[in-house]
DNA sequence: CTTTACATACATACAAGAATGTATATAAGC
DNA sequence: GCTTATATACATTCTTGTATGTATGTAAAG
């Protein structure tokens, strides 16, 4: 029955991945691990072996989900650093459909968001995971808005938003997207539905070149 | 033992204020009916003769949920279409400012709009209740949209974003504060917090009436 | 190269506690 | 007197955690 290390991380992934489908559909609280076992085709033991509880489990997947973003947001400041004649709003409208579209790529990535945003009671002893979710959205902002505030620095900003307003309001149009599509199952397209918004609101904040004076 | 019939009916009251208790600070799924009862104090006896089931106080709350909205769009829609004379931006604005304020003004509200949105599990048993709050959602959709398409009837409207996009980030943007603040307990005011970011998009949308030609 | 010893990767079985629903008791309004 | 509004008691079902069994990999000793 003892199996090599190798089929035992091939477990592990199985437990986690039978995890989203069973969370998923039953929730995170109502879930059970033997539906977890069974979806995964070993028993609670093996559970229990390579997990302490049902909570343990869940946070392996929470910190799935907001790698990717890091380092999107890493690549972009590093390229607008590099070449300075890109134009920052049009560089980042690129970033968040690359971010979109990795979504669309790797189904697993809305499956682990979805569990998170949708199948997850936020009582008092998930804090620390609200919290945690709550820097993961502040980090995105600030890069958000770093982009957006070297727009503003090179008079590309119409002043009806500060920057940081600005970089808080694109967050929230793309977050709110995106829950909105978790939510109907193959209502939209990720990519398609969103984007109109993200670039109609970039174009909508850029300042006009052609008046010297607006308002 | 018996109580009269407005005794009754008070305790079905207290019934649901103990349960918005409970849901807030152990989640929908693991509030159980005994806590909702002592936190009452009745027992469960008493809550099984005025609801069949959890899910029925649950559908009891999200009832309550979705009235006000509905009747400040009629209100807002009555006004413009009496008066013709009001800029519609800047009577949307209101609108949502009002709405906002209910949050702060109403603390039942906001409680009962975290149970929904952040302690509650939307499994498969839960679909319906997912349903309703998406139609919710459009329904409120749709009178930004005519509020919108009316200013854009005017003129009054840039043409970076259509009156049926710049509705859905409107909305997005509002309901993702009320998201962000029903998360972090007092970290902003709701009004506060959320107007310069409902201005600055409605601004920002405007046509610049100085210039004809925008780009 | 074999043997031995130990750790690993599970499965199985069991006990205890919750939570729910229901059935029954009861006492007071109508 | 019948119904209503509750309390109480009970049976049942889940679920979890843990304890234990067990066989195999693995590595070191000889």
């Amino acid at each position: 029955m003892r199996r090599t290390k190798a089929e035992a991380e091939q477990t592990r992934e199985a437990v986690l991945a039978a995890a989203i489908d069973v969370f998923l559909k039953r929730g995170v609280t109502r879930g059970t691990l033997e539906q977890i076992a069974s979806a995964a085709g070993v028993t609670r033991g093996a559970i229990y072996w390579h997990f302490r509880d049902k909570l343990e489990i869940f946070t392996a997947l929470e910190r799935r989900a907001n790698v990717p973003n890091e380092e999107l947001g890493d690549r972009l400041k590093a390229r607008l650093a590099s070449e300075t004649k890109l134009d920052p709003l049009a560089e980042l409208a690129g970033a968040i459909g690359e971010g979109l579209q990795s979504f669309e790529i790797h189904p697993e990535r809305p499956r682990i968001l979805a569990v998170l945003w949708l199948r997850c009671e936020y009582s008092d002893d998930m804090l620390p995971v609200v919290a945690r979710q709550r820097d993961a959205d502040l980090a995105l902002q600030q890069w958000f808005e770093s982009v957006i505030g070297l727009a503003a620095a090179r008079g590309r900003l119409a002043r009806a938003l500060s920057p940081a307003m600005a970089a808080r309001s694109l967050l929230l149009l793309v977050n709110g997207s995106v829950l909105d599509w978790l939510r109907g199952p193959g209502e939209f397209e990720l990519t398609a539905g969103t984007m109109p918004m993200v670039t109609g609101f970039l174009e909508a904040i850029s300042a006009k070149r052609s008046s010297g004076r607006q308002k």
